[in-house]
DNA sequence: GGTGTGAGTGAGTGCATACTCACACCTATG
DNA sequence: CATAGGTGTGAGTATGCACTCACTCACACC
């Protein structure tokens, strides 16, 4: 969409050793504040502590997001691309070997928000800011659509079978939240055993 | 469990006006913190703005919950409680008119969630600071413990079921968070449209 | 060598916020 | 009446934060 400047990077793959590119360090900074927004939240993340984690000052940070809700969207349309790149590609894993895309994705998701905690804390923030920042909403709509769009072409459920599906995933995501597993009662094992398939075919 | 204190309270029927005892205040404070809560956040929410709204002062305030995270946490208890109480009403009122109560606490979360959006904001914001703060994640873990409790004890619904039922409340959830109702879309369609039974029996 | 442009920063500014402290005011009881 | 203890506050303090500004430095091109 954006024309993206037609300069030569030179610094980025090898050679002299010294500035980046503005796209590279944007890249860099969000890939620095993915845990710090995910441990802390929006509000309670301090922009100085994530410039440090991107190894810049403070002042340049706001000259790469001129907001630190700039830079928060930025976070979160990364984390939804790696969650539906990684469901993407479980998805057609699932497709080669001949097993229910369905199930490959529901496994993928669990096993998605069992590895990468991050990603999973910033979906929970996101949704949590979500009512008082509209561009951080727009930002999950789009993910919710994305992902409603994966899941509709992969398994060619009914709209009852994918609603299925999310109502699971934003289950695990809660129960991940509050780490149900580590709790010996009813409802937390209940609540978190996924060993039914989660995706149950009606037809 | 803590023993409270057997002093007769005065001034909150009738008579003389003027001091209230901390107990009442207490409350009091509650109720106007949860819209505070609600719709800013935990870290986002002035605690004092939830003064100003109490008609108490700031200093007050910290003479009735020594800090900011004792009043949130009693603000989800009071959450989750009325939450469950609602269920509960629905479920009675249920099982008197003949009514599946599976069916009936189902409509009445999402009546509840529809009318009182408060109640919910607070849910996402406590789900989102719960991995950062312990005694709000034990809240959040015994709101789900009486949840259970009650749609075990009113549905005799097994494991399976319970988890579908919660699922469904979860989604309704972040749908909500996102105001995914406004949106014309397939994706938004097809995950808030809960027309078709959210309890679908098994047996 | 000179010059223009973009990368990068040290040192702030101003404001909001959680929490404190010394004090005033009710009111129930002896 | 005195006084003890609970209710209530005005006026702070200390800190942390988003964001800014004036400035330096690296590099490409002439």
């Amino acid at each position: 969409m954006v024309p993206v400047s037609d300069k030569v990077k030179k610094a980025s793959s090898a050679g002299s050793r010294s500035l980046s590119t503005a796209e590279e360090r944007r890249e860099e900074l969000i890939d620095a504040a993915i845990p710090v927004f995910a441990e802390k939240g929006y509000h309670a993340a301090p922009t100085t502590e994530i410039a440090k984690r991107a190894g810049i000052s403070q002042a340049y940070l706001f000259r790469l997001f001129p907001t630190k809700e700039e830079l928060f969207v930025a976070v979160v349309e990364k984390s939804c691309r790696r969650m539906v790149e990684t469901m993407a590609v479980a998805a057609s894993q699932a497709e080669k070997e001949g097993v229910e895309p369905g199930d490959a994705m529901g496994l993928a998701y669990g096993d998605l928000v069992g590895s990468d905690r991050e990603l999973l804390l910033i979906q929970l923030h996101a949704q949590a800011v979500s009512p008082a920042m509209p561009p951080v909403r727009k930002a999950m709509r789009d993910c919710f659509a994305d992902l409603y769009a994966l899941g509709s072409e992969r398994t060619g459920g009914t709209a009852d079978e994918l609603q299925n599906w999310f109502a699971h995933g934003m289950l695990i995501n809660v129960m991940t939240a509050i780490s149900a597993e580590e709790v010996n009662e009813p409802w937390a094992v209940a609540l978190t055993d996924f060993e039914g398939d989660c995706f149950p075919r009606e037809s």
